[in-house]
DNA sequence: AAATCGCTCTTCATTTTTGTAGAACAACAC
DNA sequence: GTGTTGTTCTACAAAAATGAAGAGCGATTT
């Protein structure tokens, strides 16, 4: 009375052997021995103390035990091959759900067309801003976050890069009043700004915390208009280091201004990065996004 | 890739670590080792080219996909409990169907008062007369017959007695008459003979057949009455050569008349014969049977 | 009547799986 | 701090399952 009926598996050796009425067909059909077969249905036989086949020299056929099991066998292979199906499902690509500050999109659409364009069986899903949090719930897949504070230490964190801001001014304001030597030293210069209600104003607010409102003569909400009249010598302004890199007119008043660093973090569930998909984006999207600018 | 998902009893552990949140605890509920346990949850993820698990030093835990999966695993458990419990379901002792000749229950009425006695969990269901045929499509377990013939060989068949028949006389009527040498010479005697609807009436007809309707000078319905007559030199008479052994009164003619011999036989089907109850009852039965007498 | 085909069973060497024992590590209690 | 508990790993030896090859046996075909 050792009834131990563990070996899930022999019952899948019983339906072959059931339907091929031979313990040698079902073998073939296995692609297992067919010793072997005969020995899971002994096995499964003291596991259940049934006779499930009667045995002779034209193959094994079914008992009256045996036919009573056959449909309940059918509903294990039913259930093992859901259980299968939905596996493999599983490991198919699947929308990758990408989450980012509202001007992101702006910024590196030409990104998202180039890797479509590279792998065109991965779909993106953009959806609206929700917390980091969330990521871990399994909201979304992907998270472009321009705060340095991870809160979720479950969460795959990769800095793809820190925008550096500095105050730029032109040769011809040089000229005419010098460049400030620190941020301590505004008194009597001009400055552009830009604002717009759907980008972070912190840069904005920064500089109306330092100087007073008659010293900024213009406000932009393009930031090209704002370099071109950074340019034509109306005033200082910031901007971004590496992008004033392709400007030569600009020129830096003093080094970068710490205070408005800001590190560009991708947040990654770990869950999706087991995904192939979302490795393959995560490894395109990286370094080329750290070659582009964007103003948050 | 070699998503080669046979091994169904790995869901067992599957669910087994899921529920538990460790392979140590798993391996405890399910009596093996652990590292086979953790094997067994590696080969799964391989099979399935899923992470499973978070493996750290508290334990597994389940990621996504394992979530996503567990229902499913559980649907198989179901199924595996029901073909499990199906399976225990025809182990257990049922009843016993069986079916025999019309006159049978008489004759055999005590065996089966004694064997209920020893055995009070096994009952049996008495089905009417059916042909031998329907044993083998499972509409009985035993059947009792009286032909010879055993018409399907995938019967188990078992001849529990060969019932002679011989005819008698008393001394008295052997001093008066004499006895016939044989069955040719059943001129100028005398006969008594018993009839009954329920039984078959081949001892009566081949009587019939050999003497005229003058030389019967008397047909009984019981076969006592007729064994009395015969004692008391009324005339000859069939009686059953074993019972007649009983009666010191009772006289042969001549030896057994082989036309009249009848095997008994215990017809089983063989997916019955499997089942202990059975094979018990058989046990019990064949040889008190053969001890006991019987008009058919 | 002989040959062939499709089975099952047995044996034995090989491969695979399992268990045991112990190292390493984090969390927690004292 | 220190010890304890609960966990995962890694070896390596032991046990078990597997496959290959071949004998034997009926039924069927030639």
């Amino acid at each position: 009375m050792k009834s131990d009926f563990s070996n899930w598996s022999d019952v899948r050796i019983f339906l072959a052997v059931f339907r091929q009425g031979s313990t040698l067909a079902a073998s073939r059909i296995l692609g297992i021995a067919q010793p072997t077969v005969a020995r899971r249905i002994d096995a499964l036989e003291a596991a259940t103390n049934l006779t499930l086949f009667e045995r002779d020299t034209r193959g094994f056929k079914p008992t009256h035990a045996a036919r009573d099991l056959f449909p309940l066998a059918q509903e294990i292979e039913a259930a093992t091959a859901a259980f299968a199906k939905s596996a493999q499902a599983l490991t198919e690509p699947r929308t990758i759900r990408i989450t980012a500050p509202g001007t992101f999109a702006d910024c590196v659409l030409d990104l998202f067309s180039d890797f479509s364009a590279a792998n065109p069986n991965i779909a993106f899903d953009f959806v609206p801003s929700i917390r980091v949090l969330d990521l871990s719930k399994g909201e979304a897949d992907i998270a472009v976050r321009v705060t340095a504070d991870v809160s979720d230490g479950s969460l795959i964190c990769r800095k793809i890069r820190t925008a550096k801001w500095a105050l730029f001014g032109s040769q011809r304001y040089a000229d005419e009043r010098g460049f400030p030597k620190s941020e301590d030293d505004f008194r009597g210069h001009r400055f552009v700004t830009f604002e717009h209600a759907d980008v972070p104003d912190y840069l904005h607010r920064w500089l109306t915390d330092r100087v007073t409102a008659d010293q900024i003569v213009q406000s932009f909400r393009d930031v090209d208009l704002m370099q071109a009249a950074i340019r034509s010598g109306q005033g200082l302004g910031l901007v971004n280091i590496r992008q004033a890199q392709f400007d030569a007119a600009l020129m830096a008043c003093f080094g970068p201004i710490d205070a408005l660093s800001r590190s560009h973090m991708l947040l990654i569930s770990p869950d999706a990065y087991r995904r192939p998909e979302v490795k393959t984006f995560v490894k395109f999207f990286a370094p080329r996004y750290a070659a582009t600018f964007d103003q948050s």
